[in-house]
DNA sequence: GTTCATTCCGACCGCGTTGGTAGGATAAGA
DNA sequence: TCTTATCCTACCAACGCGGTCGGAATGAAC
């Protein structure tokens, strides 16, 4: 598995805040109860998402958690930046796309040719992260509404079966 | 991270394979100093590549392994299948492109709305089973050959950051 | 100003996976 | 029959994950 559950759970908590609008905060409690997640787990959660500016917090009675932002604003990779850390494909795998020294890795005592899956992995992290920019908040607040009702015609990606 | 040292070796490994030629197998002791990795974990490493039918071996004295067929013709959404198992996002998430029952989901106990990060997940998945199946072994060897010389101009994908 | 709902914070903990190691059985060339 | 190699199974320490617990701080309501 990629990703843990705290992707899981944040995103939908962040899907839950934006379809409540943004009158009063939302207690997590009401979230917990509505996704059927523990409540101290996402308690733990929210917390990243607030040290990362995407939700703000109201304390005391009432008080509660709303988005930062409008949700069309709110990209994935913000969101699973913020739940899960820095997305990378293999520990030793450095995006050299700021500091360019030709192959950072781990691996660099194979002298005579670089680090053979150094191609891989960036391509692998590549598509990860295009598809998370491309998916908004809005998205997906849209798409668990419009559930069950027709197909989805729009398939953005032609999605590959891979398990089967 | 997204995959485990299974994929990193596996991959390192099957490079190693395609680079000696298709002469005569390579043993893996030969691959492990090479590499700098542990034989004996190696040993179960190539035990996925060879079930998967990626590699052949020979057994007895100057026996190994070599590629069952021309790495051009190995691509590595194959050979991280092979090594990392089914790729998803997340425990819950299965692929309906084969049964069309709408949204499969443990999640599907909030009733009126689907499960809310399908679609991401569904986006992330395409996108990296599509990045790993347009890469084959025969560009990773001819990457990691050329390394350190010029610097790769044709970038496949735009390669965001996200831990800058 | 007490009460209650809520965010906030840190410690703790069982469990499964990961990354190895150990030891041997089997096969085949010299 | 000795050596080199694949094969196979069991074992193990360390780590991360998913979750709980207990208790602060904070603020609205009464």
């Amino acid at each position: 598995m990629i990703f843990t559950t705290k992707a899981e759970y944040g995103v939908r908590l962040l899907v839950e805040l934006g379809r409540q609008g943004s009158e009063n905060p939302v207690s997590l409690k009401a979230i917990a109860e509505a996704e059927g997640l523990p409540l101290a787990y996402l308690e733990r959660i929210v917390a990243l998402l607030k040290k990362f500016g995407l939700v703000e917090s109201q304390r005391g009675a009432h008080g509660g958690y709303s988005l930062a932002r409008p949700a069309g604003e709110i990209t994935m990779d913000e969101a699973v930046l913020a739940l899960e850390g820095v997305v990378a494909p293999m520990s030793c795998f450095v995006d050299d796309s700021v500091d360019r020294k030709g192959v950072l890795c781990s691996h660099d005592h194979d002298a005579g040719h670089g680090c053979a899956t150094k191609l891989l992995w960036t391509r692998v992290q590549g598509g990860m992260v295009e598809a998370m920019r491309r998916t908004t908040l809005a998205e997906l607040i849209q798409f668990s509404s419009r559930q069950t009702s027709r197909q989805t015609s729009r398939q953005t990606s032609p999605l590959v079966t891979i398990n089967g």
